[in-house]
DNA sequence: AGCTATTCATAACT
DNA sequence: TAGTTATGAATAGCT
């Protein structure tokens, strides 16, 4: 592959093979891992130097895919004999389970429109059936979910409203007396805080997908509100 | 490696990713035997392709290869528990699986849209673009069936108006004689059915989907060619 | 499945 | 062992 061909045969010079072998080794790992990535592929790679080293590479866990190998493959061939009945058994299960989740995996790929080729016109309407409905459903359940988080916030702001209003009434109803409104004053701030605290926390475990891109909603209006009480505690806050 | 670098990350077209596999499974496999030849080296390759299709080489017996590997890389003890730790790795990958299982079940069921009340608005909208783009990829495969049946049907009855055509100019081309005209008469029937019958045959083969709900379209065309066959065939009738 | 334009891997060097 | 380069291989995108 290189300035010349080399022939496809064991390399007599101990040290030529010695360098060829960490090469050739690098780029069998780096192929295997690409041909895992790019095609979704469970791949294992054992290989052994003529030293006896050990080098490994899996695309997931080794013993998984050793283990789906030796089920795989009819062959029990390691140092059992003993449970060979029992491993029959489980055989036949596994067979069956790994049969059902390729038979669920095509499902799902079919639902999302891959290797379609294949189905026959009526199966494509069946499907198109399915997907229709439950695209309606989502939508209906995206909406609902929605239409909560709004509501849930309104009824929030209407309670801030009607607590902001009381503490205005408040205010106005003791509008003189230094000392009054002093100790008024104290237990306003931590009254307002409390209520402001309250309001996040509220906001924030009515809406449980704030971590996603949906929940702009709430968060503007939780900052509406949050900024709505932040005037009135200023508004409130320090006294004359 | 070839007319553009391709990012190395899953290939989200089925039919790409099944054709990129089916290449660089092999280049993969020759680069491991190449690898065995020249270096000296013992090697074991499993692949399972996203299908759980399995593939293997090994350059000298895979059991062995991985015995070595077993005994290489996990337990010191030789003559321990193999039977055991077997037994476990079983137990697991068999639960893995019916994780898998479940799991695959429940996104199937999210796509027929049941149990979407635990999902949130960012997981709705996820499955909404799925659920749009594989309806959208359903409507386009069966669309394409529904216009390769149309074609092929259209094919089919120009060739029939051509034989007819062909049909008509050799009867024009023997035009008198009394016996002609009267045998004409009566050998319609027959003829007649026996032409409706071939035409049946070649409209089915020609559709391979006819056998589901989706094919009033071939049938009824079918129906149209025969009817437009048969008063060709009355027309046309016994040669002298 | 087969064909190229490219990119990649690597044999022979240093 | 590591780095360089000319060259043979592998392969991505097409048809």
């Amino acid at each position: 592959m290189a300035r010349e061909r080399r022939a496809i045969r064991r390399i007599e010079s101990a040290a030529a093979r010695q360098v060829t072998f960490s090469k050739r080794r690098r780029g069998l790992f780096k192929k295997a891992e690409e041909l895992a990535v790019l095609c979704d592929a469970d791949v294992a790679l054992v290989v052994f130097s003529s030293t006896g080293k050990l080098s490994q590479f899996a695309s997931s866990s080794m013993n998984e895919i050793i283990d789906k190998y030796s089920t795989h493959s009819k062959n029990l061939g390691k140092s059992d004999q003993q449970p060979a009945i029992d491993l029959n058994l489980e055989h036949c299960k596994y067979d069956s389970l790994n049969e059902q989740l390729a038979e669920a995996s095509l499902r799902l790929r079919h639902m999302r429109g891959e290797e379609l080729d294949g189905l026959s016109v009526g199966e494509l309407q069946q499907m198109e059936k399915n997907l229709e409905t439950g695209l309606q459903r989502v939508l209906c359940t995206k909406d609902r979910q929605f239409m909560q988080q709004i509501s849930d916030l309104q009824h929030k702001g209407t309670q801030l409203a009607e607590e902001n209003m009381r503490l205005k009434n408040q205010m106005h109803e003791v509008p003189t007396a230094s000392t009054v409104a002093v100790a008024e004053a104290e237990n306003v701030v931590p009254e307002d805080a409390h209520s402001s605290d309250s309001v996040m926390t509220a906001v924030h475990s009515g809406s449980s997908q704030d971590n996603d891109d949906g929940s702009d909603i709430s968060l503007k209006l939780a900052f509406l509100f949050t900024e709505q009480v932040t005037l009135e505690v200023r508004t409130v806050g320090r006294p004359p």
